[in-house]
DNA sequence: AGACTTGCTATTTTT
DNA sequence: TAGCAAGTCT
């Protein structure tokens, strides 16, 4: 998809008037003044989502619950604004996630507004509007327009370079986790001098803020940035240019932002800067804060960029840039929530800003989403029109009503509640199954898919590519994966590992990159000795010195060595090869059609030689990706496009073709939607998952369980729950209770079944007593009380008489193997037990702050809902006391997690309800 | 350079 | 338990 053309002339029309309506746009308004008829692309849309659409001025919130019609809206929105002659289409700004959504948008519009209107300029994902931005004004960022993009794999090991180089032990500080970091920096937008001083000290003894200087210093000398930095550095930009920013302001007439629940600072930021108009001249600061937008004279030349000129002015001289700390200073660029509001009269009157998402899906907190960003946005944007979608369109009322009473249980929220007009009276209730162990459960998804299969009474009959499995972590697939190919039963997984993470990809387009970009270091190191010409490891660093010493390229480097008498002969002639071979190359980048440079560098290179001659089951694979990669090449019209996009973009397609059941965890099922649904793995510790809750406490609890709610709403017509009484972790046996979940959902729309229909064709060999662990009769702690109405839940329903349907033995027996299993269950298992703190310890008395609940510890309780609300006790360098870890000191503390040495269990990540100060 | 051994870790994932 | 990555040995 090449979509927007980057030919078009940037400010085309800055000030334009919108263009006169023509075409659909006639039409449109001709049909609204003439009749009071709607234009065709409103019909069919229910009140509030026409609303939602033809409320164009001003901040607009629209709440759409799941399957509500959420991307009918903001697609109609923009063919409205465009048909009604409101703007052009380059002059709306609408950004998405992913690639998928973005195409998916330009493609529904197209067909909405007619192939006549050229394609959108400015619909893509933040990511890809951030290249463009930054491709425009590189040079105040300090990089050229030519600009590199490094994916994660180039990041790590760059950053070990770095931690190498720095003499320090890449074991004890991996470059992994160190990448991590920086994104999450990133994600907040916080350049070197802005990161929390505990944050800067829980890495490489202290030297983490030198080494997140050291490494964009490193990006900048590559003429690179990371994906973190294709957000990052259009903030500073903006933040320090603002007549930069002020022609956006008058470009984009419109903002669209897709699935706001998942914004991260960082986005937030931007679109800030981008929404916030400044017009009332100076009033644009914020209710006793720092103002948002731009301030010219605190940031003038002391931007991000102006310090990494000073990383770098040491190269020609130290002299530029005097000696001022960097300042790019949290409170110029993060906000706090204090801050945000504003004025609110210059803004009511410009920002027509339409952001829509659903907080209930917000599933992505761990990556640096904030559902706060969606939750405070009509604080950020005073007057905001709110709408909610709220009928729903995809599932039956017993779907809806359990979903919906499921995620009524999380606290912060805007509050929805979904309804459909659809009921039908033999709809079936949302069924829950019990199952032995995982063998089984797979057994029993499998017995009931094909069951579906199977023509009914009616003689209807279900496609497989209408049901999904849809686990919460991907090692549960593996067991539906065996199973289906024992049934010879056609599946699918989605996600997993990308086309362009494959090894013979990646070498490929390390060597396209060179080509394209001589300064690209890490690629150039990735295949210099690719295939294997005899330069190891001596002669790579040599280059990598002298690279350094004169400050040149790699590739530079190796010309200059290959000419000198500094290598040995065989060395030396390797060298001067690969050197011939890219000046060849580069320079028939400018004469040759790219696809057929790139099968001549392949060749010439030796590369495909190399796994010719290969005699691996995976060789012959790798060269069909090899020729699948250039025939991709072909929509791109040039290599550099080409490698933007394979930065930003690629994924492979699945074939639609083949009728196969969907496996892919619930993550990546969010935005889909299938007839039939699974939903295995609904245990305590999987489900919500241990990690989660140790992390994240109470919020971490409420993200699965909205995880649990974005799983629920993926059914149309049939779900199938199941938890099993004992699954395999870790290689070891442990017997599991079933997810609190299952208690909280609505009785009147769930039925509870008996160990499915291939209970009784193994049940057997699992001696009788099945999932029951020994005593029977024992008080069952969680009665019916739990299930009485929380806050508001759907249709009215009363779910008084509960236990009455959960009253299966099966569930009995579960339900009593859950009290029994909670001193024993994961973590308190295996003898080292990381981190897993919190469950399992529970009633050995110890841990400040935890809240026994019926015999059962609550973690959440401990945890603040938002990390940033409630600092800790405790400050950096606090001598402390851990149960397990024994004393040791506090090195960090981010919120309420703190980051300790330990005397003797090194370094831990710890909540601070854990420790006792000594 | 390639085979073998050891050690570690073990959610979710986009760009 | 298993799968990978890095280290060691030949």
């Amino acid at each position: 998809m090449s979509g927007f053309s980057e030919d078009m002339p940037f400010f085309d029309e800055p000030n334009a008037r919108p263009p006169a309506p023509s075409g659909i746009a006639a039409r449109a308004m001709a049909a609204r003044s003439g009749h009071n008829n709607a234009p065709d692309y409103l019909n069919g849309l229910n009140p509030e989502q026409r609303l939602a659409v033809e409320t164009t001025e001003g901040p607009v919130l629209v709440l759409a619950g799941a399957g509500t019609g959420k991307t009918r809206v903001l697609t109609t929105r923009i063919a409205h604004i465009l048909a009604t002659g409101k703007a052009f289409p380059s002059q709306i700004l609408a950004v998405t996630f992913t690639n998928k959504a973005a195409r998916e948008m330009k493609q529904r519009i197209g067909l909405l507004v007619g192939e006549k209107i050229e394609g959108m300029p400015w619909l893509g994902t933040f990511h890809s509007i951030g290249v463009k931005l930054l491709r425009r004004h590189a040079e105040l960022a300090g990089l050229k327009s030519d600009f590199t993009i490094l994916d994660t794999d180039d990041v790590v090991r760059l950053i070990k370079q770095l931690i190498q180089a720095e003499g320090l032990d890449d074991k004890r500080w991996p470059a992994k986790q160190f990448a991590q970091m920086i994104d999450g920096w990133k994600n907040k937008g916080l350049g070197p001098a802005d990161i929390p001083e505990g944050d800067a000290r829980a890495f490489a003894n202290g030297k983490g803020r030198e080494l997140y200087k050291a490494y964009q210093e490193r990006l900048k000398t590559l003429n690179a940035c990371d994906f973190g930095d294709l957000l990052c550095h259009p903030i500073r930009i903006f933040r320090a240019n603002p007549d930069v920013l002020k022609e956006y302001h008058k470009r984009f007439r419109y903002i669209l932002v897709d699935e706001y629940q998942d914004t991260n600072t960082a986005q937030y930021m931007w679109l800030r800067l981008l929404a916030q108009r400044p017009e009332g001249a100076g009033k644009s600061a914020g209710a006793g804060g720092k103002p948002v937008s731009p301030h010219v004279g605190e940031m003038s030349g002391r931007t991000e960029g102006g310090a990494q000129d000073r990383g770098a002015s040491k190269d020609h001289n130290g002299n530029a840039g005097g000696t001022a700390p960097p300042s790019v200073g949290s409170a110029d660029i993060s906000p706090t929530r204090g801050e945000i509001g504003h004025s609110s009269a210059e803004t009511r009157a410009t920002v027509n800003i339409c952001c829509v998402g659903d907080d209930d899906q917000s599933i992505y907190g761990w990556r640096g989403a904030e559902v706060d960003n969606i939750l405070r946005f009509d604080k950020d944007f005073p007057g905001a029109t709110i709408i909610r979608l709220e009928r729903n369109y995809r599932s039956t009322a017993h779907i809806l009503g359990t979903a919906s009473h499921l995620i009524a249980h999380n606290e912060g929220r805007f509050g929805k509640t979904l309804f459909t007009e659809k009921i039908a009276e033999d709809d079936e209730k949302v069924h829950v199954h019990a199952a032995w162990d995982s063998e089984e459960e797979a057994r029993a998804v499998g017995e009931t898919i094909e069951a579906y299969q199977r023509p009914d009474k009616q003689g209807n009959r279900h496609n497989l590519n209408d049901m999904a499995i849809l686990v919460r972590a991907s090692f549960q697939m593996r067991e539906f994966e065996d199973r289906f190919v024992t049934l010879g039963l056609n599946y699918r997984v989605i996600g997993g590992p990308r086309f362009y993470e494959r090894l013979e990809i990646r070498d490929a387009l390390a060597f396209f990159r060179v080509v394209a970009q001589g300064a690209d270091d890490l690629a150039f190191e990735r295949i210099v000795n690719v295939p294997k010409r005899g330069l190891g490891e001596a002669t790579i660093r040599q280059i990598h010195d002298t690279a350094r010493a004169l400050r040149i390229p790699m590739l530079e480097a190796a010309e200059k060595l290959a000419e000198s008498d500094e290598l040995k002969p065989k060395p030396r002639a390797a060298l001067r090869e690969v050197a011939a071979n890219f000046e060849r190359w580069q320079k028939a980048l400018e004469t040759t059609p790219h696809t057929e440079l790139a099968e001549t560098i392949l060749e010439e290179s030796g590369y495909t030689d190399m796994w010719k001659n290969d005699r691996s089951v995976e060789a012959p694979g790798r060269l069909e990706n090899l020729k699948e990669l250039i025939r991709s090449m072909e929509e791109y019209e040039s290599l550099r496009s080409f490698l933007e996009h394979v930065a930003l973009v690629m994924d492979a397609e699945q074939n639609a073709e083949l009728d196969a059941v969907n496996i892919m965890t619930l993550h990546s099922a969010k935005g889909l939607e299938f007839e039939t649904v699974f939903l295995p793995g609904w245990e305590e510790g999987l489900f919500p998952h241990q990690r989660a809750l140790d992390e994240g406490g109470r919020s971490g609890l409420e993200e699965e369980r909205r995880l649990a709610y974005v799983g629920l709403t993926r059914a149309k017509k049939n779900l199938h729950l199941w938890f099993v009484s004992n699954r395999r972790i870790h290689g070891l046996w442990q017997s599991t209770i079933p997810s609190r979940f299952l208690e909280e959902l609505p009785e009147a729309h769930v039925d509870v079944a008996e160990s499915g229909n291939s209970y009784g064709g193994y049940g057997n060999s699992y001696g009788g007593g099945s999932f029951a662990s020994g005593r029977g009769g024992r008080q069952n702690p969680y009665g019916a009380s739990r299930f009485d109405n929380v806050g508001g839940n759907t249709d009215g329903e009363k779910s008084g008489a509960f236990s009455n349907t959960y009253a299966t033995p099966g569930w009995q027996r579960a339900q009593q193997n859950r009290t029994e299993a909670t001193d024993r269950n994961w973590g308190s298992r295996s003898g080292h037990q990381v981190e897993r703190i919190g469950y399992g310890e529970t009633d050995s008395g110890y841990g400040a702050g935890r809240t026994s609940v019926k015999g059962r510890t609550i973690d959440g309780e401990l945890v603040a809902k938002s990390v940033a609300d409630t600092p800790s006790a405790f400050s950096v360098g606090d001598r402390v006391f851990h149960q397990k870890f024994g004393n040791g000191n506090i090195s960090a503390i981010d919120g309420n997690k703190l980051t300790i040495d330990f005397d003797k269990a090194g370094q831990k990540r710890v909540l601070d309800g854990f420790v006792t100060g000594v």
